[in-house]
DNA sequence: TTTTCGTCGACTGCCTACAGCATACCGTCC
DNA sequence: GGACGGTATGCTGTAGGCAGTCGACGAAAA
């Protein structure tokens, strides 16, 4: 047997490179910025997040340039990077959006995946549900973003997949602050969804689909009603206070 | 009057920065791309784009990643960047995706447009009109690219907007050597789909936003399946030829 | 002849250094 | 007292340079 066949049946064993410093950058900004160590319109000066990763400056630049195609950082040419603001306009648009592209992958879902999509939903769906009955929040959401992501997947479309899995991302930023209240009734839905792909009823799924986001949409409004943010009222470059010259 | 007032009043007038060499680049790059000066599957050496432009490797590697997230170039960590291979698979997922985005677009814009909004259709409608009964194929296609981005942008929807501006560039460049095909078909369709808007129709404006951009994806289809093309089929790594050390 | 290993060349990824610019501070003039 | 211009400071944008790594080629072994 060849290594190469071999290697395309365990296609999984895929060595985890120590891929490249940029990368590295990228997911540990994204954590500071959900994790909000990092707060909405603050500026996010090279040099300073080069020392704190302990990398140099152009990684941390690169990263910042991927991060702003990506709508978590604002460039201003001459003036830095900054993180971005989330309206709550603009969080309704986002979920809108998400919504259609979900919508849609849900049908085409439905018309395309095989028993053994099917199989992995319901495996995902059972570990989603095993993880809120035990209050396992996190792995509850993670949980949630792998299931929509796989129904995406599912799709065949990987255009509208690789899309979709954007808006998601940027989605649970917004969202997760404020996600963790659904909790069941959601995976009742998922299951519902489920149910509609196995049976290959495309309309059935995509309305689930659209029901789904759109109450996951108005529970977020909701909260954000609540607890408005307005941390950084004037996004102005940051000074650093004068340093006292001690000496 | 405070000058800021006037600023906003005129704020078209934005001094066309000379901008940074990164995004200088990146249109010159997206330039050679769609020129077929770089041809699918061609590997992008930075130092030859640099040296190319007149400029050093760093804005070169920046546009490039920045291109990568658009899917003009893939990046292959380690190796470098190749241009993106459009296989027909993808450009008709591509296309699928736009409908979705550009029909929802529609629908919207029915809502959300007011007067101004139609009168600027209008206009830009008659500019095409024209410029397809004069043969200027050019001026064609990129009133028809500015048309369907102010759809988009009436629809309300920023996010929806700058996903389908992405999206429609890419489709443009896939598409541009077989657009010149529809020609007033394609402006009557418009001309439909204002009238709708006007109307305040979403739902006929949606149907005939989704016929249209069908029709468009047909049209390309049979092309490409008169004309295949695969220039590159092993995307590897070129090699120079070994320098014959003159001297 | 086919396979395997060593070597070479070239390119990428990253770091460091410099020039230009935008902003904030502060003394001066009206 | 308020506005204006000069000056200082920190940051960005860009360039150049070095080490690591990947692929290709060629020689040696089976």
């Amino acid at each position: 047997m060849l290594l190469s066949d071999q290697a395309g049946q365990a296609a999984a064993t895929k060595i985890p490179r120590p891929a490249t410093l940029r990368e590295s950058v990228i997911e540990a900004i994204q954590e500071l910025i959900v994790s909000s160590q990092l707060k909405p319109g603050q500026h996010l000066v090279e040099s300073e997040l080069a020392e704190l990763l302990g990398v140099s400056r152009q990684p941390v630049r690169e990263a910042l340039q991927q991060l702003s195609g990506e709508g978590w950082v604002d460039l201003h040419p001459g003036q830095g990077a900054f993180v971005h603001v989330p309206t709550l306009e603009e969080a309704d648009q986002l979920l809108a959006v998400r919504t259609l592209l979900e919508t849609e992958s849900a049908r085409l879902a439905a018309e395309h995946a095989g028993e053994g999509g099917v199989r992995q939903l319901r495996s995902l769906c059972a570990r989603g549900i095993a993880a809120v009955q035990s209050d396992d929040v996190d792995s509850a959401v993670a949980l949630n973003s792998e299931l929509h992501a796989l129904v995406t997947a599912l799709s065949g479309n990987a255009v509208l997949a690789e899309l979709a899995s954007q808006v998601a991302r940027r989605v649970r930023w917004y969202h997760t602050p404020v996600a963790r209240q659904r909790g069941m009734a959601s995976w009742d839905e998922h299951t519902a969804l489920i149910d509609a792909i196995e049976a290959g009823d495309g309309q059935r799924a995509a309305r689930i689909m659209r029901e789904h986001t759109e109450h996951t949409r108005a529970s977020y409004m909701e909260q954000r009603e609540n607890d408005p943010v307005e941390p950084a009222p004037k996004p102005v470059r940051r000074r650093r206070p004068r340093t006292p010259q001690a000496g």
